[in-house]
DNA sequence: CATGTCGCCTGCGAGC
DNA sequence: TGCTCGCAGGCGACAT
């Protein structure tokens, strides 16, 4: 499951392999979620970006190549010579006859092509990127003050800050030791949590993402976080912190892991 | 506008 | 062994 720390391991990896290349071919996907692959015949790759979970590569032409790997969208380099993968979604081709596809085994992925930064949905109100100095402790605050929605809730919904998805979200409310039901998150709490948004990705972007099942890099491998989670998919075991049993809850439907002893 | 619910997708593992 | 079922879950569409 692709969250910022993935998608930006993914966005860095992605640069050197599609910087400046020509397409010249595509395939895609009937489906409507993926067949906007097809727009980018004849256009140049110019640069790779990221905003929140979004790759957005820039195209010579005024317009901006969309992804979003979903839950279990993979970018990598088309292989020659190998068996057809029936779960590649779309493919594009350069002159050199290298290229580079998207396989999304569920079909959570989306591929859209926009003139550049006319975005619609989501990505057009997406909040603050955690790195940049708009997402300060005073910012999120008061973003969090707007709704009456459970907090970690409201990271999902990526408006108070742009990029959580449910590992990331559950690791930095246990390390600012805020319970993810809760509904008012005060001043202190909220610059707890600022800080360990901005920790948590950093250490996930360091590591090269978690891999549980489905994420790799462009590259094939594997990330590194798995190995540094300290609260998510830990359910039953012991807290890092004060050594209780670490509790599983539904929060806003999903599925949540956190310490009750320390997390209030 | 804010909030809640549903549907999209498929592989995998638990249980019978 | 072979089947069913629940689960994983980000996001868009839609209803209230």
């Amino acid at each position: 499951m692709p969250e910022l720390p993935e998608v930006e391991t993914v966005r860095r990896q992605l640069t050197t392999l599609l910087r400046g290349r020509h397409v010249v071919d595509a395939t895609s996907h009937p489906s409507e979620k993926f067949c906007s692959a097809l727009e980018v015949v004849g256009s140049q790759l110019i640069d790779v970006r990221r905003r929140g979970k979004f790759l957005l590569i820039d195209l010579d032409d005024g317009r901006e190549l969309i992804i979003h790997l979903g839950m279990t969208g993979v970018l990598r380099p088309t292989a020659t010579g190998t068996l057809d993968d029936p779960y590649v979604r779309a493919r594009w081709h350069f002159a050199d006859g290298a290229g580079f596809e998207f396989r999304d085994v569920r079909r959570f992925g989306r591929i859209a092509v926009v003139s550049a930064g006319h975005y619609t949905g989501l990505l057009a109100s997406l909040g603050p990127e955690p790195f940049d100095e708009a997402f300060t402790p005073q910012s999120l605050y008061e973003a969090l003050r707007r709704s009456t929605q459970a907090v970690k809730t409201q990271l999902l919904g990526q408006r108070p800050v742009a990029g959580l998805g449910n590992i990331y979200a559950d690791e930095a409310l246990w390390f600012a030791r805020i319970h993810p039901a809760r509904h008012v998150v005060g001043r202190p709490a909220a610059a707890r949590l600022h800080g360990a948004i901005r920790d948590v990705l950093r250490a996930g972007i360091d590591h090269g993402g978690t891999t549980l099942r489905d994420y790799q890099t462009v590259e094939g491998g594997e990330g590194g976080h798995q190995h540094h989670l300290a609260c998510y998919g830990r359910g039953g075991l012991p807290c890092e912190r004060c050594g209780r049993p670490l509790s599983r809850i539904t929060v806003g439907g999903r599925t949540t892991t956190l310490c009750r002893s320390c997390q209030r």
